[in-house]
DNA sequence: GGGTTTTAATTAAACGTTTGTTTAACTTTG
DNA sequence: CAAAGTTAAACAAACGTTTAATTAAAACCC
């Protein structure tokens, strides 16, 4: 677990909020600096390049979502279904949580492999999916799910549902005529509608009818 | 319908290529010259600059995409899950037509709403949803379908499923372990694998049990 | 613990490229 | 011969990064 000096988050942090918004290319050192409140050498100082600055937010984002994730689906007394409808308000929080990150993923994801950051994003998908996988055969083995689920495209529809829906909200929101709600209220509203929306797909997906 | 030269389209067409890959701020216009082949000053003589480039690009793909949709949908003869199952289709064949569009489109939308392109996306969608909506009434009038059914987030779920796996399909392909096919056996593959397992999750959701 | 030295942090200025766009001269076309 | 197309060169602005000088903090020694 890398450590990060309080100046150094507060860099990496204005550069989120940046890339989220105009995109890796689309923001300058400058705009990052001026954004941060630091001089404009800081963050060759600290992170050797724009580039390694893009990593380190990666590392320092992408830590510490495994643990968590996986202690919550050990819980014996749970249905496999009430775990799966766990894992899905638990995307869904963690995304609107980690907003701008989110979307930078979401957006980075689009380029073709290469470089240490798809390499990054390559390794979450691989835990991503070995837990899902695992959370799909113990309900098979229950009985509660039935048989023939392709896992791949099942984390494909919920990974692609929340990231399109939460990544172009302004859109949703636009197109539903919520724009009098405020941003607030509007992310409550969208996590409940989408929880129960993708709860119930998937109940009639996974279980027998 | 705005007509375009040759030569127009050879840039449009080049540069196409070129964003969905490396994004619109990750180009340089010299990249686009070298790669249509044309003198770097043409870009700015036919298009005025890169930005209207990239509307140009824009109004050339987003025309004439809603009224194969909308004749699709209007054979009488067709149950409505017949015609759904169809759109399903239509969505996926046409991303992966204009594969390297549609991943444009994908990225640009994360950026909020703001600028022509937008707008363009926006009307896009405006049409799609108010399609779907109709298709899906009819469907529940006939009552194939069951009555609570939110349109904008099944919407969400068909695009966002389409749109995430095309367009981060290195990624699937990395992950399920197909990097021996060929490009074209690839994208077959995932097409008919894509096709089924919408059309039996919306399936599940859409009709009565 | 006060004085000294070494290390780390911070700054404004400058570096050489690359950026998108324009110019002005030239060639092709109708 | 006028209009459209094409070119290499030039433009200023913005880019990521480095430099060298300065200040702040930490470590050290007697």
């Amino acid at each position: 677990m890398k450590e990060y000096s309080e100046k150094q988050v507060q860099i990496m942090e204005a550069a989120e909020e940046l890339f989220s918004e105009k995109g890796f290319e689309g923001t300058s050192v400058r705009d990052i600096a001026e954004s941060a409140d630091v001089n404009l050498a800081m963050i060759s100082y600290y992170f050797g390049s724009k580039d390694k600055l893009m990593e380190a937010l990666f590392t320092y984002r992408g830590e510490n979502s495994l643990a968590q994730l996986e202690g919550m689906l050990h819980k014996k007394e749970l249905s496999s279904l009430e775990k799966f409808n766990q894992l899905i308000d638990y995307y869904i929080e963690r995304f609107q949580k980690h907003y701008c990150f989110h979307r930078i993923m979401t957006r980075e994801q689009i380029a073709t492999l290469k470089g240490p950051v798809s390499d990054l994003i390559l390794a979450l998908k691989r835990n991503n999916l070995e837990i899902i996988r695992q959370l799909v055969k113990e309900g098979q083995k229950r009985k509660e799910f039935r048989r023939n689920v392709d896992i791949s495209l099942m984390m494909s529809t919920l990974v692609g549902t929340v990231n399109h829906i939460l990544s172009t909200k302004h859109y949703y929101r636009e197109l539903n005529g919520l724009q009098s709600l405020s941003e607030e209220q509007f992310d409550r509203h969208i996590r409940k509608k989408l929880s129960l929306h993708l709860k119930s797909l998937f109940k009639a997906t996974l279980t027998h009818e």
